[in-house]
DNA sequence: AAACTCCCCTGATCGC
DNA sequence: TGCGATCAGGGGAGTT
């Protein structure tokens, strides 16, 4: 579900609940995520902290805390941080509680546990199996057309799956793979490392379609609310994901759908070349 | 390196 | 109305 502008609309919720407050209890549902839940860990990291920052890499959300250790967390398809009185009942799902001194809960909540909820002490964060392995968020500064081109010119795969790929790019997931490819008028299947001569306009898509829903509160489908509880707007804007059979809102073309690395393509044979 | 298949899990939807 | 098949915004492991 969550991609990397509903992440940061998670982020950018929870920070002015979350920093300054004071954690007091830690508790899970004992069932596994993608992996374990290590409660002694989280302990370790959050009881009787303070939370520091609250920040994003990709579509991992991390929490620094007084301890010197970081919290970090990845959505998968259907997790959600919500906010709940202590004494309020816990939805369905809830598979690990964050008590805090103000008298509120945070709540992480999964349906589908293809989350990831993980402490690190401040200093091994960075390397951690999450976050070593990761390319460039594509947001960041270091997000440079040099990069991306190079980056381009080294792969084969065809570009749906490169800008799927975490290493590559951080952040990206189905719906703006899709959206982008469509904004820079490239098909995708087109292979990696001859689209290098358009990787200028697929970077600026790639920014842009992120941007831009960020600006609407993220994509939501069905299940995805940012820490306020609130839904995206961004699904009125899309142009080609979830459209098979749709008119193109460009050329009036029919928007198809494909299956690629193992996951719907949505494209508008059209208007991508 | 990259493509495949299968896997994790629940819930919504669709066709019969 | 019920029931099984299929699909879903995630990633990873193991195999060719």
């Amino acid at each position: 579900m969550p991609e990397l502008p509903e992440v940061e609309m998670v982020v950018r919720t929870l920070r002015p609940r979350l920093v300054g407050q004071n954690i007091t209890a830690v508790e899970t549902s004992g069932l596994a995520l993608r992996r374990p839940i290590d409660l002694k860990m989280l302990k370790r990291a959050c009881v009787g902290a303070r939370v520091d920052a609250v920040r994003r890499i990709g579509k991992y959300w991390l929490i620094d805390l007084s301890t010197e250790h970081v919290l970090l967390g990845h959505l998968g398809m259907t997790g959600r941080l919500v906010f709940a009185d202590a004494d309020a009942p816990r939805a369905a799902h809830t598979h690990a509680v964050f008590r805090l001194a103000r008298g509120d809960e945070l709540r992480y909540v999964d349906p589908r546990r293809f989350g990831v909820l993980r402490a690190y002490a401040a200093a091994d964060a960075a390397q951690s199996a999450e976050l070593a392995v990761l390319g460039v968020d594509p947001l960041e500064r270091g997000f440079t057309v040099r990069y991306f081109a190079d980056s381009l010119a080294a792969s084969r795969r065809d570009i749906k799956a490169f800008l799927m790929d975490q290493s590559r790019v951080a952040g990206l997931g189905n719906i703006y793979v899709c959206e982008a490819l469509f904004r820079a008028g490239i098909a995708p299947t087109r292979r990696s490392d001859r689209v290098a001569k358009k990787a200028e306009a697929l970077h600026a898509a790639v920014v842009t379609v992120l941007k831009e829903s960020i600006e609407n509160r993220g994509t939501s489908f069905s299940d995805y609310v940012d820490a306020d509880g609130q839904s995206g707007g961004n699904q009125r804007s899309l142009w080609v994901y979830g459209r098979e059979d749709d008119p193109c809102r460009r050329c009036a073309g029919r928007i198809k759908r494909r299956v690629q690395a193992g996951r719907s393509t949505f494209f508008c044979p059209r208007c991508q070349k």
